[in-house]
DNA sequence: CCACCGCCCTGACAAATGTCACGGGTGGAA
DNA sequence: TTCCACCCGTGACATTTGTCAGGGCGGTGG
């Protein structure tokens, strides 16, 4: 028998982490070598413990999964990358590819399968769901320009125009162009919706 | 050694079902006698294999873990609830007692505590993360009427007055009226606002 | 009984929002 | 270079939204 596959398990829910350590313990060729809470934490963590597989929560405190994923293909490039989510969103898949993840994995997907999903990412074949990558397809990328995404960003606070102006440094006309063409863009009938839509696609990552 | 406690699982992501599973587990008096993902499964499942707890989550689709637990306790009365939960919302809490929980954890506590949850739950005991609860004292609970709830609740889809109108058979300037009093009793400047933060305080479970 | 409260509605008003047309600036692609 | 898309801004406009002051109705409790 060859070596165990080494993970590193990334989730800011404590509960859910430990969860998952002990389903994937089951197994005998994986084993867990470290657990962080953090995005920030991922990269540290994966230089101490040289994992062979890193499976990253999208949703993190400090570094989301996408920008943690691509800070550790960068500093520990032997590292393969699986990204385990909530949200089925096609934005989400989109980013996590281009970031360089090896693997989607929405987290209703089947329990049995997760341990199949890290050994096939292990042996450098991509894991995606099919259903979402079929949906990433039809809706294709962003149609938000990157000015319209940071406005309707910073929009999801829930303020008024002068507010959202003040913070961006921007005329309040020119926010609410760029809210009108998010508005436009979205098929929405308000900015509150705008910022629904946006959000349940995943075009509003980052920051 | 006596029986060993027979648990529910109820929980609409599989795979942290699974793993919740696997956790519990490894516990020697502890057996997953059923897993359920909706809401409206876990009675019958209960009634089936008779479990002495059960866990569910708040988020579910066909009934949220609330009335579920109401609905359970009244189904299977000897059958205990201990609520775990992703958002540890105040709202969340007072609900999920009025209900007749008898426990409440979120999911960012350790994992070694949670078999210790069950078998405080088991034996009788209350189990409440205090920070929560103090939380939970200091909010109170939700200043909203009945009315006023029902109306934010349905524009979190985020339509035009006119539409909240038609879809709740009131007249556009009572819509008007009740989102007034919504903003001023949350706080908020803005209809989303207002939306946000009651969300965020749990008072728009139910439906 | 009457006061009170929540609910529903009206009408009107100021403020915020969404839309449009326009011009100037920049940088990349044809 | 010339185009074109994006960015930033202006100003004006119709619509929507939030607020206020009222009035009527049905319960509950002193």
């Amino acid at each position: 028998m060859t070596e165990p596959i080494k993970l590193l398990l990334a989730d800011d829910q404590a509960l859910v982490r430990g969860a998952l350590a002990a389903l994937l313990s089951l197994e005998p060729d994986l084993t867990v070598v470290a657990e962080v809470g953090r995005g920030d934490e991922v990269v540290p963590a994966a230089r101490r413990t040289r994992p062979d597989v890193a499976l990253l929560d999208v949703e993190m405190p400090g570094l989301d999964g996408i920008a943690a994923t691509t800070a550790l293909r960068a500093a520990v490039p032997g590292c393969r990358v699986l990204v385990v989510t909530t949200f089925g969103r096609p934005g989400y898949l989109r980013r996590a590819m281009e970031a360089g993840a090896n693997g989607f994995v929405v987290k209703d997907t089947p329990a049995r399968q997760l341990a199949d999903a890290v050994r096939r990412v292990h042996a450098g074949l991509r894991v995606v769901d099919p259903t979402l990558a079929a949906e990433t397809l039809a809706t294709g990328p962003s149609p938000l320009t990157e000015r319209e995404t940071e406005v309707l960003r910073t929009a999801r606070g829930g303020g008024t125009v002068a507010e959202l102006a003040a913070t961006l440094h921007l005329s309040e006309g020119t926010v609410r162009n760029h809210l009108s063409a998010a508005i436009g863009k979205t098929g929405a009938r308000n900015r509150a919706d705008a910022v629904r839509v946006a959000e349940e696609n995943g075009w509003l990552l980052g920051e």
